[in-house]
DNA sequence: GTCTATACGTCGATAGAC
DNA sequence: GTCTATCGACGTATAGAC
């Protein structure tokens, strides 16, 4: 929230050509990972896709972990710039939205999974910075949301709004994952049983 | 379930000397992993720690893979056989309580997020396997016991027992995440609001 | 400033000796 | 049944061409 609006953390200047041909060498990192599934990861098979050495990819990126936060990050951006949120929606109906764009992009989830997996191992600073800055942005904007509609009175007022935010997160990452492994697995129909419960409604399904 | 009560599928034959010898390289495994924390789970670390060569490890369980789930299934089944689990609990009460267990030993949760992780990349069929019975069995076992809470009126008997099993895990997990990377994320505070909001009370919290 | 070439140490896996 | 030896691939680091 008070981050800048750009990751330049390891832009090798601010030179406009440098930052450019970074860009042009993450579009294409993102088409590879869009077009390939989850396979082939490793810094030389990009690097070979993009059409550059590996090494020029550690030069942009420092490592193989920075890039593909810097993957996953871009890629969200995305989705959030040609794809902007509607408004009004109840907590777990955004988790929902974003999930499902995501999902349109192979790859892209697994990569996610990964990286928090990374993050809670020590000596992930990359991982882990991207995953504790995602959940903590996340569970600020779902609280304000959550807010405002107990004031409204969609959601009932005696929930706390930051227990509620943290919960439909989780929820929804777990279920992902559930259903990820096993289609069966009715996420939606969840997510939106949680979405009545937390109304208080007895006329959830 | 169906399964008998062992895992056989590597072992290196089904004499007894051979399977007692894959149960203590297996035991000292499992001490490597709760004496340090995630740190160090390659091959030839966990085999120069146990006494033993790094090709020894491949030749018991076949694979790095494969001896993490071996480790993972057999620390779980200690936990609950050396604390077996209180019955009449609520459904986030049972996920609450098996997670503190596993959360005695370092290293355990990270190892079970790689394992998922992992689970959801193609050519991992050990962790696929792994993960998808995990869940299907817990989505069972929480499901009957839904069902026997909605018996006895303890939560509300208009919502689909397996969509709140679904729920329930998917929330434990994703919370754990969430609290591991930010220790002020009241998970337990959380999960005892769900369980207020299956009983369809209005005095959660 | 960009990028290639190259080398280093470690990895998981495997083959074959004993 | 367990070892040594070896393999190809990995991430990373560095030197130097341009």
């Amino acid at each position: 929230m008070a981050a800048p609006s750009d990751d330049e953390t390891r832009s090798p200047g601010r030179y406009a050509k440098g930052i450019a041909r970074r860009q042009e060498i993450l579009d294409k990192a993102i088409e590879v990972f869009a077009k390939r599934g989850s396979k082939r990861t490793s810094l030389r098979a990009i690097a070979q896709e993009v059409g550059v050495t590996h090494a020029a990819l550690t030069h942009y990126f420092g490592s193989l972990e920075e890039l593909l936060v810097a993957v996953y990050r871009e890629s969200e951006r995305r989705n959030d710039t040609e794809h902007p949120e509607p408004s009004g929606l109840s907590p777990a109906m955004m988790m929902r939205v974003s999930a499902e764009e995501n999902r349109n992009i192979p790859g892209l989830v697994q990569l996610y999974s990964t990286l928090v997996a990374s993050a809670l191992e020590e000596g992930h600073p990359a991982a882990y910075e991207f995953a504790t800055q995602r959940f903590s942005r996340l569970r600020e904007q779902m609280a304000e949301r959550v807010r405002e509609l107990q004031a409204s009175g969609e959601i009932r007022d005696d929930l706390d709004a930051v227990l509620v935010s943290s919960l439909v997160i989780a929820a929804s990452d777990g279920l992902q994952t559930q259903w990820l492994l096993d289609p069966s697995v009715d996420h939606e129909a969840a997510l939106e049983m949680l979405d009545a419960l937390l109304a208080g409604g007895r006329d959830s399904r």
